[in-house]
DNA sequence: CATGAATGAGGTTTCATTCAT
DNA sequence: TATGAATGAAACCTCATTCAT
């Protein structure tokens, strides 16, 4: 059994060239037809391997999700964490973190989808804890950015920052869930591409959306 | 096997007390755990019935998902049908029809989480178009109300309409899905309960965040 | 699943033919080879029926092979059950039963090698107690009736009438045992057959073996 | 591959270290669990080496249970053969040999286990003729011994050594077997020990059970 | 309307074994 | 001498589905 994150240094995690394609054969099919609908055949065809050595480096079914789950964690959150704060004052800072938050999301879609699909699922005494520490870790982080500006007086006061980061990372992902279907819904074609959504998202939350002279 | 529902009126549809069982079990069942993760054996052994009724009364597994998808998508077409539009000024109809989508979110959470689930799966050829109508028909509905505030000038006329409704119910349906999850993010229980939640949110999408004298 | 023997006659349990096919068809194997050497294939094959079959009447292979145990052990407690003490003084009685019991191990082989299987295979916390309950049974009732000829006068005071039992048991199941290695010991052939043996045997038991004029 | 059993002299016969401990484990699951119960993981797990190192070491699972075999028969003959008749009468030496007979067993009890399971076992063409050279061997010493006693006039003519043997043999074998499940046995509990019941068993061989004043 | 019996296909997992290193 | 990686075959078991009753 390949060894497990412990004594090596992160990069030759998994190393086994073998078991790096069947986490990677896994996290395409799990991310796109859950857990219960991927065999183990299909992945040990489309990693190219046999089904017995898939299970010579990861000891069932459910192993080998958890660490794929775990190793598309691991990834996203070392993207979240590049998302820099940078220079400029708020809402040139929020509206750059909201853009490249929802790019992320496109650009890791498996992952995106493998975390959702977490999320979504009623979540056991026993289940990973692999969303709250990618999702908690971003938040808090998001959160701390926020926190600095409302200090700063450029964001109103009375708004918790939790509730911000929320609408904001909310609506990105909803955005992203519903591409899949969007195309059957000509009313929500307003945003052309991710880039257009994200400067339109930013625009009323910073700004809001009545009228005012 | 149990008519189906093209000959009678929607009333009767299923009217049979066996059939009503499988599926409310059904629906159940896949919302909590997707299509292929529940077995007909399960549902028969949750409805109380044996697995060869469930196949006296829908033709295959397939076939019962599609009823309870279009059964409940029915219920939540129409409890979004009666979000009435009211009487007030934009912010006071906003804000109500916000609140009472959430709520409505969580009051048929089987609902809603199985056409979250229906979304989320790769829509292939066959896929039904159930969360196309259901949402497709709120949606609309939602958006021309919309149109008509910012007809009358009480909106900002720069903003496509869609946008603004995608923004609420999205941030409704993110708050929905991470509620499972929510009570170990200590930062984020600053929306105490789904009615606070929609009030922050109304706030900011209709004055926006920033700190404006 | 075909209802366990709780709520109808005895007659009737497995009633079901296929059932009680598989039962036969597993006897057979298990008694022959052992549990781990035994597929389900094979039970199918020799049952006449499929693989899923023997899992719609047993629950897995392992209620399986207690099914066939507990009812091979309820078969052959029947049959120790009929061995009437019957009439004559100890000597004739003795012998009778002696020879009647080695008569059973043979007539049911399957049964007593299943048994012996059990008794030598490593028991577990949770392994069944199936042997106890038909040896036991059984050697309590045979000690009770030496236990009556001891009282008579007829049998030695000093000696407990359980070591009598065992003895005779033990060298009847001894007996059987070796029968499939047999052949190939010459010295081993002075007893022909079954009847023969159990007569030397009782001869010796009783009269003992040393040169007493 | 070590060289087999046939070029060298006894004493080196799989001396390295690492067959060694793979002959011991096997040995152990093999007694306990029977051949096909003990896969080749778990005798690499017990003996503390890799599942390729047991074949570099033995052809195949079969050939390393016969070497088990062949060497557990080796050293249980060479106990035999030290039961020493030594001096006494008839009555004496047949209550030592039966005692240490007893004793033997117990004490190699692996190797008992083993041989018996083999013996149990329905013997297939190819199926080793271990049991027979070890028991074969050892019986025939035993019958010897016992004809000289004939001969000499200590025991009754009219009986077949072998078949005293037999009894001998198999009532101690009995006992053997019965142990794991004899503390749950009341009345079989009347020999607290093996050599208790070695003792009881010669005093009935030797005089019988009746009551002859 | 309802069910127990039955099954073919396919699921996950284990096994003995090979081979390059 | 020793092992990790790999695999074909076969194990146990589940599943959706059919059918006679």
């Amino acid at each position: 059994m390949t060894t497990p994150p412990n004594n090596r240094d992160e990069k030759t995690l998994y190393a086994s060239e073998g078991a790096q394609n069947i986490l990677l054969a896994a996290e395409k099919l799990f991310a796109l037809q859950g857990f219960s609908s991927v065999s183990i055949s299909s992945i040990a065809q489309t990693a190219g391997v046999s089904k017995a050595n898939i299970f010579h480096h990861f000891e069932n079914k459910e192993a080998l999700y958890l660490a794929v789950l775990s190793n598309a964690s691991c990834r996203m959150s070392a993207l979240l964490a590049e998302l820099d704060s940078g220079e400029g004052n708020a809402s040139e800072q929020i509206a750059r973190y909201t853009q490249q938050h929802l790019k992320n999301l496109f650009n890791q879609s498996n992952i995106t989808k493998l975390i959702l699909r977490q999320v979504q699922t009623e979540n056991r005494e026993d289940s990973p804890k692999v969303a709250h520490d990618v999702l908690g870790e971003n938040f808090t982080r998001f959160v701390s950015i926020l926190e600095k500006f409302q200090e700063k007086g450029e964001l109103r006061q009375d708004i918790d920052p939790a509730m911000i980061a929320t609408l904001l990372v909310g609506s990105n992902v909803f955005y992203f869930q519903i591409q899949s279907v969007l195309d059957r819904f000509p009313e929500m074609q307003f945003a052309e591409n991710p880039e257009n959504y994200s400067a339109l998202l930013t625009d009323i939350v910073l700004n809001g959306i009545l009228d005012k002279p």
